[in-house]
RNA sequence: GGUCCCGUGGUGUAGUUUGGAGUGCACGCCGACCUGUCAAGCCGGAGGUCGCGGGUUCAAAUCCCGUCGGGACCGCCA
């Protein structure tokens, strides 16, 4: 149907009959026989010189058949790619009519998201759609190169699977044969690459679909696609290194450099210097520490077991508006106040609180965030980790770049703690799942007795942070029945509630388990920024919106009766 | 569960602070003109439940309350 794409011609071209095919993304008409036809694909664009076009109108599809010449002496079009080339003697065919598009799919401009939604067939004709989907597409392709050149073999794992209670909500399906009874959508294939190392696999990777049935954000949906990874007789570093090569290989993909050895960054230094398990380290404007120097202060609000500040460059011209905003949006996220601080000249601190404080404590406080006049001070005091994520939220709030600045800052979290905190019970709640191993040198701590020693257990848990995303995590899992029992036992599981819920791992590891370790990453994370896309809905084809619903295809819907009875359900009336 | 922002012809927006006739702009659309344009140009035209409901007022796009939809975030996401 057609010998050419329409972005492709050249100079070189010249001379030779082509037929492309495309969308008409502009006429103009010059009189009754003489107009231009810009015919788009994906491709690109180029001009066809047609002898009339008064019924060739926008977005209709056209096979068109002519001969590349050269444009006139001054003419050519230097905005394009094919600008020195245009289509003429064209013999026009209509493949298909077209409606005006509801919105227009120039790029000029932009466009309510929900109307792109509604027309996403509309919306993916556009530069950007096509530049992000072949963009994702090239990652994919790198990606299962770089897993197949190191030996791993892609499995693919069912999507009707047993629910288990742990982690994010799941989606179910219900069964027909078994009425009343449940398949769970995979959060993740995590049991089942773990089965797979059981059975000899060695290597196991996959571009596995999951999905949580929990709330929407700029960085989440309830699907999203994972490269997932699993290998046997490996260390923490292997695994690492596997992942670091995947990434490395689809960055330099998209573009065309290979990013350098990933530096790697404990929790505990990330949670203390940034106050986040997931630090964008492309600015500075790190957490102070100033609990020492407030030891002896008279301030009853700084009498906390933690005060730390950020000193915000430039912040000092911020208004008392602006300010009091900003004390309202820290206590919103949990803080009991926000201690601001302007600096003027000569380093002197102007604040509403100054006077509370010695000329040693002021002094302190400038030298500690080595703040500089016209610089703003913040300072939270509290509990540990309230005060971490406070400044951390602040920080981001205040310093964040936009997405396509500052490069690609990947990073290892490293050294995660096994237990992020105690429950009401005072059951420690494990921070990644229950099969991740201890570090090596923390195991002893397991069996002090107290629990407060437990919270300073390391974890061979390990994330992969670029620009402040998280873009996944892996561990060394537990492959000993020993320690996978105590594990359980620390954490309040029963014998029975162990193999009600993971019976069939256990049973699996009775046959012989190979010590194994492995790693996830979100694809569609790691493409946006390659895109430098704010948010992922701009890298997935049909995504929902923030409420979970498809503005195109109206989803989630009402079933029918019929439907619902031969599943064996019930719906109930809305309860407010 | 919570906080904040947004909603005006097909699209994007100005107007909302300080109430006074659906008021403007750009694009698109329809018709006419136009033989070298390329965000074509030029002339004319059509197109509106100011998201929806209620309230205040002589008078509401504008102020108040509620609601729906979209977005950002906190919680949630082992």
């Amino acid at each position: 149907m057609r010998t050419d794409l329409c972005g492709a011609l050249r100079r070189d071209d010249v001379g030779r009959t082509v037929s492309v095919c495309g969308w008409v993304q502009s006429r103009r008409e010059h009189g009754e026989h003489l107009a231009f036809i810009d015919l788009r694909d994906h491709t690109g664009v180029v001009q066809c010189v047609v002898d009339g076009a008064h019924d060739l109108r926008s977005e209709y599809v056209l096979r068109i058949t002519g001969t590349v010449r050269p444009r006139p002496e001054g003419t050519d079009n230097p905005n394009l790619p094919t600008g020195e080339v245009e289509v003429g003697d064209c013999t026009v065919e209509v493949l298909s009519r077209a409606e005006p598009p509801p919105f227009p799919i120039d790029g000029r401009g932009d466009v309510d998201e929900q109307h792109r939604l509604r027309h996403r067939y509309v919306d993916l004709r556009s530069e950007r759609m096509q530049r992000n989907l072949r963009l994702r597409a090239r990652v994919n392709h790198a990606i299962r190169n770089a897993m197949d050149a190191q030996g791993f073999v892609e499995v693919e794992t069912p999507m009707l699977i047993a629910s288990t209670p742990e982690g994010a909500r799941d989606f179910v399906v219900p069964s027909r044969l078994s009425p009343g009874a449940f398949y769970a959508l995979p959060q993740s294939p995590q049991l089942f690459k773990q089965l797979c190392m059981v059975g000899g696999v060695d290597r196991y990777y996959q571009i596995a679909r999951c999905l949580r049935d929990e709330d929407l954000r700029a960085d989440r949906q309830f699907e999203f696609a994972q490269l997932d990874a699993e290998a046997s007789f490996v260390s923490q570093a292997d695994v690492q290194a596997f992942i670091s090569e995947a990434v490395a290989a689809a960055t330099e993909a998209v573009t065309g450099e290979r990013p350098t050895v990933f530096p790697s960054m404990t929790w505990l230094e990330a949670m203390e210097r940034f106050g986040s398990d997931k630090p964008d380290t492309r600015f500075g404007m790190e957490l102070v520490e100033l609990t020492e120097r407030f030891s002896a202060t008279e301030f009853n609000a700084f009498k906390a077991p933690c005060v730390k500040g950020i000193c915000v460059p430039g912040g000092g011209d911020k208004t008392r508006k602006q300010l009091d905003d900003l004390t309202e949006q820290a206590k919103r996220w949990g803080a009991k106040g926000l201690v601001w601080m302007r600096v003027g000249a000569g380093g002197e601190l102007t604040s509403p609180v100054a006077k509370f404080l010695s000329e040693g404590e002021l002094a302190g406080i400038v030298e500690a965030t080595g703040a500089a006049e016209g610089d703003l001070v913040l300072i939270v005091a509290d509990e540990r980790p309230r005060v971490r994520h406070v400044l951390g939220l602040l920080r981001l709030e205040l310093g964040r770049p936009p997405v396509t600045e500052g490069g690609l800052q990947f990073l290892w979290v490293v050294d995660f703690p096994l237990f992020e905190a105690l429950d009401e019970a005072g059951l420690p709640i494990p921070a990644h799942h229950p099969f991740t191993m201890p570090h090596d040198e923390d195991v002893a701590l397991l069996d002090t007795g107290d629990p407060q020693d437990l919270l300073t257990v390391r974890s061979q848990a390990y994330d992969l942070v670029c620009n402040g995303w998280e873009l996944g995590s892996g561990s060394v899992r537990i492959h000993r029945p020993d320690v996978q029992a105590r594990i359980f036992a620390l954490l309040g599981i029963s014998d029975e509630e162990a193999n009600a819920k993971f019976g069939f791992l256990l049973e699996a590891f009775r046959y012989g388990a190979p010590p194994h370790a492995g790693f996830a990453f979100g694809i569609d994370r790691l493409v946006a920024l390659l895109a430098g896309e704010e948010n992922i809905r701009e890298v997935i084809a049909f995504p929902k919106t923030q409420s979970g619903q498809d503005p195109l295809t109206k989803a989630p819907t009402a079933i029918d009766a019929r439907h619902l009875t031969e599943l064996g359900l019930r719906v109930l009336p809305k309860v407010d």
